[in-house]
DNA sequence: AATGAATGAGAGTTCATTCAT
DNA sequence: GATGAATGAACTCTCATTCAT
């Protein structure tokens, strides 16, 4: 167990406290270069009781990923479930927006993520590297399946292939939408609401009409 | 000038000793985990020399970065002048497998450069993401505005969302393909190269299925 | 705050142990030149507790520097206080008598004191070379307003080359009188005592023949 | 020897040159906290020469120092000789002026003799604590005995008080007045002529005053 | 259970000095 | 004789971790 009951029984607001200081510390810094003292020093906890919680520094950025991962499963979980009866290119917009608004919501948790991608000295980043694979294995993978099945996508498609270049978009697109609003210092996420949509629009449709059942950019043409 | 003459009037093997080690280091590690004291263990070399060499950690990383960017750089034009005469899907092709054997060749650079995307407190890092629009801006849009005035692609696209796209697919897949071959210690690459082939001819044909001027889109208005 | 209430709860023996040696080796060796290490290895203690309980080099300078001015100010005000009642050039007797046992008593802070005149990379210098004009400006100058008002001293006087000559001489008598006893290494300070009161009692004659009321000015005037 | 023959037989602009800027470090940071390496920077000397000159930092050191020795025992038997047949206190007067003149000169040897006052870390500083008793001893003594002598002093002063006093008002007034103009970075002197003038006047009228065969001695003496 | 003082290894950096060229 | 590359000790400072209170 990476954390103690003695934590767990903390009172919220001071959980809540040492939570957001260390997610705020790993999020600015890194796993190597954040520093426990910093962490006691803002969350006004004594250094010798974040040890007592979670054992070690490892420790405790072992409970913030759990729980940041459990955050992001539940967010995918709802997202899914909501946009169950829409269409595939629809739902692929659904969760660019949803990203997006996780991200504005989240900002630390997304900068931890953006730092552990390739920053191999994180523990557990094997672990991590599998777990976010969860993404396209158990969300984008359904999802185009049954996009082909229901005809919104080319019959002509490798489903692996989709899911491959779906989840290289996207991710980038909320790089690219996402991190220059990532302050350095904080988390201050502040983007101008209808340029998101927008953004978000176009880049689906682009995705519709090369990866759309009635595409062909030719044809659309030619009928004009 | 962040190196001094008495590094680059050293003897060759002893440069290139120091050099590999320094680039080993920083991929390993990062920049401000990386240590100087394991560099000069090492390389052979003592610590002073390092400094003598190159004036602070940040001057050692300078030139590490100005070696990796004009390798790069030296890279990319040299594809684009032998694949001047290709069509722009199989230009495509071309850059991708050049990214595998720059990496394949590079593996540390690449490290480095994956480090640098997401590590906030890399020096350089903002000079670093301009340089690396360069692949967008100075490369791909040329590529894209080549192909669609030569009638490779469909006519009806957005030239920027095109290179943005085709910038998030490419990246990804250069990283999809290759970070597991880096190992975590060292630099060990070793693709079998018959799949790499393989896998980026099939995400090739979706493109240019996707993007092509003669792709779904005509072929499904003539089945109707 | 220069000093961390850590630093304030250590227990007497610890803390005074720190204290003397610190202040010993800023004496010996002035700022730039002390060195924490020697100062760890001297007083027992880690070197890492040095940087717990006074932040930076500085730091504890600072601390030794705020308490020796608090030390002095002290000092300076209780021999004025005693000395209130008596005539002027017997307040000047008495306070090189406090000098020299002040310097007795605190020989390494002397010794920082005079390091801090003259060396230009003191940290406060400028801090420090105003608060010893504490000297002339509050100690002296009032003493000579006194002195003339109430006839000790001649009347054509200019106060202010009055205040600057005596400054001169006092500081210059006990430089001259106190450094052969600070031995170049610690603090051995110990003077022949009946040797400090003929040199005083010497000098203060020549101050009150040359300086007193019933001395020239006066008759010269008279004469012309 | 502190210093070869080697640098005796240098080209003089560069024995001048290598002369210069070691002074000019000297008179910065001190013997301990000058650094060879910005010295062979600035002076365009390669660092092994430097010690193929002087040996070690403490041998260049040795060679500024006798040479500002030389400097100012040469300057003081000029003074002396030029102002022979003047009356005592003018004679002061001229040493002092010739002291601001001397400063105004040499900035950069003022320097290192306030350093060397009080930095107990300086090499020779037995030797140039005897070396500076000279002022004393060689030139102010015969000054005194001469004027005393002569009947420019009143006749019931000790001579060795006199001098010590002559000698504390003097030093501290050249440190009064000059210090102000030593750039904390380089050695720009320039006090405004006309002032210095006046402040030396009024001083030395203090002096006579207080001193001056013509004043309250006699009178003393007179009453007895 | 909570604290925070103590620690020591290791970080980047400077520098006088040596010595092969 | 002149050079400047090489060195390693010493510097200030940081930090995860331990442990007595």
């Amino acid at each position: 167990m990476a954390v103690t009951q003695t934590f767990q029984r903390l009172k919220p607001p001071k959980r809540e406290k040492i939570l957001a200081t260390a997610i705020h510390e790993f999020a600015r810094h890194g796993f190597r270069q954040a520093s426990l003292n910093r962490m006691a020093r803002m969350s006004g906890i004594a250094k010798g009781s974040l040890f007592q919680y979670f054992g070690t520094k490892e420790g405790l950025f072992r409970f913030i990923f759990d729980h940041a991962v459990e955050l992001i499963r539940h967010n995918l979980r709802r997202v899914k479930a909501e946009t169950a009866d829409q269409d595939f290119f629809e739902r692929i917009r659904s969760s660019l927006l949803a990203g997006v608004a996780f991200i504005r919501q989240h900002p630390h948790i997304y900068q931890i993520y953006l730092k552990m991608l390739f920053q191999e000295d994180f523990p557990f980043r094997e672990e991590f590297l599998e777990k976010i694979h969860l993404f396209s294995a158990e969300y984008l993978t359904p999802l185009v399946e049954k996009g082909m099945a229901e005809g919104d996508l080319r019959p002509d498609l490798d489903v692996d292939l989709v899911v491959f270049t779906l989840d290289a978009v996207m991710d980038r697109f909320l790089q690219a939408y996402c991190v220059p609003f990532l302050d350095g210092n904080a988390a201050v996420f502040q983007a101008p609401p209808q340029r998101v949509e927008k953004q978000v629009g176009d880049l689906v449709e682009l995705l519709r009409s090369g990866l759309g059942a009635r595409s062909g950019g030719t044809r659309l043409a030619m009928n004009e």
